[in-house]
DNA sequence: GGACGTTTCTATG
DNA sequence: CATAGAAACGTCC
């Protein structure tokens, strides 16, 4: 666990059979989600219980850490931590409001997330948007493909997202 | 202003 | 089916 004094945000890293995540919390809710090896962690850093941890960030945290844990085994997250994407800019944001609306095993192009913010011709901004998205897994970015079926991209890395759609029983070309 | 990206469409062989 | 080129547009430098 790690307290930043800047924006008031505290690190705590989750400990799964994927590796190390590291979740990233503000006054507002959790910020942030890393991929193993996205981040540098400190030494040793499951939820290591420390009086500097505010009360509702602990609660939060274990809904976080119950939220990953079932979303890396393919399952639908029974209740997220509150989350705070007020970071994003105007675009990013109404694009990962619609990605948290895609349920587990569904899919959907970035041409339909394009229509779906009311910005048809933003495709191509829209895989901005879930290239920036912080909160990848909770935030089902992963859940968009290319129009014809196949992967498209993935700034954590192909294999995460053939490996999270797997789990959650999707084909992907 | 210029480059780049988790895109998509059309044209062509 | 595969490849090439172009259109498109928000971000970042």
């Amino acid at each position: 666990m790690k307290t930043s004094e800047r924006n008031q945000t505290t690190s705590i890293s989750i400990a799964t059979p994927d590796g190390r995540f590291l979740a990233r919390y503000g006054r507002k809710g959790l910020v942030s989600l890393d991929f193993p090896g996205a981040a540098k962690i400190g030494p040793r850093g499951s939820l290591s219980a420390r009086q500097r941890v505010p009360g509702d960030i602990r609660r939060w945290h274990r809904v976080t850490v119950a939220a990953l844990k079932q979303a890396l085994a393919g399952r639908q997250p029974q209740a997220l931590p509150p989350l705070d994407l007020s970071a994003g800019t105007e675009l990013q944001r109404r694009v990962w409001r619609v990605l948290r609306k895609i349920g587990r095993g569904q899919t959907r192009s970035y041409g339909e997330i394009a229509r779906a913010i009311g910005r048809p011709k933003t495709v191509r901004a829209v895989g901005g948007a879930c290239g920036a998205n912080p909160i990848p897994v909770l935030v089902p970015c992963h859940r968009v493909l290319a129009i014809n079926g196949k992967i498209g991209g993935f700034s954590g890395g192909l294999d995460w997202k053939r490996t999270l759609l797997k789990r959650e029983g999707v084909r992907v070309q």
